[in-house]
DNA sequence: GCTAACACTATAGCCTACTATAGAGTATAG
DNA sequence: CTATACTCTATAGTAGGCTATAGTGTTAGC
């Protein structure tokens, strides 16, 4: 049994951000003191580990939602975990994938721009980008 | 010469979202009609491509005009650019790295999930996420 | 000349995931 | 008993990247 000021320090998780995932549904409302002041258990601590580790890993509270009524409602079928992960992993690496054809553009451009030995010409960097549909971009 | 609307139909962009941008200091002011009419030139679609763009390879506006400062000082010299596009160059890889890693853990936590035999043992996936500090993210 | 389509500004709203603040009550240590 | 720390609610603000609306003026085709 703790404040939410203990679970807090104990999760790692803000105070703030504690009753604002309370709000968005994520964590049940927890048993209150006469005085109104929130009352929480041990399972509320693991709950917020989980959700503090999933936002490490880019879910969203949304996704985590998800996850946590898998989780909640019992007899979790882990295909259905799985699928959610995957799910994800594949955007994230399609992002990757977009960042990586993204450095390497650069990459390029910055060799070409090494391998300029003559200094009165146009920076190759510069060209590059003029071009709406060039070598830059494709 | 053409106006907003055109621009934005060209250029596949919402006209809000030009304005947006040119306040954002992406695109500059163009000239105006006397009845205050924006009038567009063909430099002004070339950039909206441009951006247009680096937005869907997941560039912030923040970055793209950065990188559009690189191609907007015309005559800067090769080297200033080469070191602007070295240092965006380096933080795109970092991000990708930080974004592979994330990949990396949701792989192998997939992947342990594929192994799991038993359909009533819990799933790997959430237990992992269950543990405060565990193989998860560790 | 009229009407429809277009453009202008300024302001507000949306979404995500929070963080900060104000003003009030509560708990606890000395 | 009092000072300090803690908690409560409600509201507002932040950042990024737009989208929508209101109210007004402009342009183009018939």
């Amino acid at each position: 049994m703790m404040s939410i000021g203990q679970l807090a320090k104990q999760s790692d998780v803000s105070i703030q951000s504690i009753r604002f995932y309370e709000k968005s549904g994520l964590i049940a409302e927890p048993k209150r003191k006469p005085s109104g002041y929130r009352v929480y258990e041990a399972g509320a601590l693991r709950t917020l580990q989980f959700i503090k580790k999933t936002r490490e890993l880019g879910f969203s509270l949304d996704d985590i939602k998800g996850l946590l009524n898998l989780r909640v409602s019992g007899k979790t079928r882990c295909g259905t975990v799985k699928k959610k992960a995957e799910v994800h992993l594949e955007s994230i690496k399609s992002k990757i994938n977009d960042m990586q054809s993204v450095a390497d553009v650069l990459e390029d451009l910055i060799a070409r721009c090494a391998q300029q030995k003559n200094p009165e010409q146009d920076c190759p960097i510069l060209e590059a980008f003029e071009q709406a549909e060039g070598d830059c971009c494709e």
